[in-house]
DNA sequence: CGAAACGTTGAATGGTTTCAACAAGAGTGG
DNA sequence: CCACTCTTGTTGAAACCATTCAACGTTTCG
């Protein structure tokens, strides 16, 4: 095994596509340039154009938009395992901020070295423009359940999706999962105001269903949430990419 | 000029790059598949793995997610000069489906014909993949306007938005466009009751920024309505793609 | 100790939905 | 041609979900 067998994104996309060995070893080299960012202080800004993107190797990070107003929508958290900024290095400046949540850890992934590992290892490129794509397919998950869902079953999908991307890097089961997010997160996120995050947690928890606490999500019922949410991981657990 | 000079994907493209004769005669070729659908009938379901995407040329698209519920939550309406199901050629099977509002007039571009494209006109490949990120842009924006603006702003800021894209392929101006879309299309879009919808509206037309009346959206105040929406157009007329 | 961040709760307000009803036009079959 | 249905648009009233305002508790940290 590699160094980096262990490493969250390559054991997120080993969970879909069997790697090689000199596909291993081009993701060991990309995740050379170690960095690491405190929490709070953004990565990235609205607006701003850098030729970088991360992969994310420890820590949580969330990508948000600024409203005139001063309200904030957060796009997406990404866990480890995620890549960062994949887009604004591809094709164009990013419109969104990225934040860490906690004190993370990345490994800066330039251009050059990006563009290089895709022609050599095609398959690699697929796999990662799969995961990509699979990231989309979270936003519109996303967009779905803040037109169409209620408070409490976006809450739960929410809780349950992140379970699902957790269980994939081996940092969550159907037991929970450690989650540093406080609850201004879930407003945010969820496009509900902090306070009646907290009514939607305490009945979740009065009925038994989860528990959000001391940084730390437990599924009491987990067929249970399931059913509140409609929770259906198809869009998570896709087939994978069209390797051969 | 070439007889495609005037499909609404070359003058899309053309606002952002100035492409060549054998771009535009690649891009010509890709025009050759011409097909037509009828309104209401679903082109691509929800889950179909399908190998074929659509160049739009006449008529309007929605895509949409359904509920288990029988709600459904329209993602992003696909207007002439868009792309329809590029996703799904390049990486997975389409998670969401589409759905032709008016007879449409589509050219079927198969995977092959996309991959010979690409590796033909490099250039051309990333103005394509910039007019997707572009459209992801949208799916972003579209994500924070229904979590954080209320009804009247997300209603403005939609039919502003409509405004840019439909300008920027010519069937469209400060003046207002023709919209085939129902009150029940823009509550599916915005995430709101078809009755609130009406009201929303009637309250804009009141106002005299804008009305929505027969197949026509009319904006009688520009200004006015781009202030209420805080509509800022830079996600959509960015720079352009990163070429040269 | 004081300040700041996070969590918690109650009461009032308000935006949005639901229910119910009706109107107008298009298309259909008798 | 008419009656019929279906789709789309419109409006009022009641109910509800979520927000705002206000207050207070807890923990952490300098």
């Amino acid at each position: 095994m590699t160094p980096f067998a262990n490493s969250p994104l390559t054991r997120k996309l080993s969970a879909f596509v069997a790697l090689s060995k000199a596909e291993f070893d081009v993701l060991e080299r990309l995740h050379q340039r170690r960095r690491s960012f405190v929490a709070g202080r953004d990565m990235v800004h609205q607006g701003q154009s850098d030729q970088a993107a991360y992969i994310l190797s420890a820590g949580w990070v969330c990508s948000y938009k600024l409203q005139p107003d001063g309200t904030r929508q957060i796009v997406d958290f990404q866990v480890p395992g995620d890549f960062l900024g994949l887009r604004s290095v591809l094709l164009r400046t990013s419109d969104h901020s990225f934040e860490p949540i906690v004190e993370i850890e990345a490994a800066e992934v330039l251009k050059s070295d990006l563009l290089a590992a895709f022609s050599d290892t095609p398959r690699l490129a697929i796999a990662i423009l799969w995961a990509a794509s699979r990231d989309e397919a979270m936003v519109v998950e996303h967009l779905v359940g803040i037109g169409r869902r209620d408070a409490d079953a976006r809450m739960a999908h929410f809780l349950l999706e992140l379970g699902s991307r957790l269980a994939l890097v081996g940092m969550g089961s159907r037991e929970g999962y450690d989650c540093p997010l406080t609850q201004y997160h879930l407003a945010d996120v969820l496009g509900l105001s902090a306070i009646h995050v907290n009514r939607v947690l305490r009945q979740l928890r009065e009925r038994g269903l989860v528990t959000f606490r001391d940084g730390r999500v437990s599924f009491e019922d987990h067929a249970g949430l399931v059913k509140l949410a409609e929770f259906d991981a198809a869009y998570l657990d896709q087939s994978g990419p069209p390797l051969k």
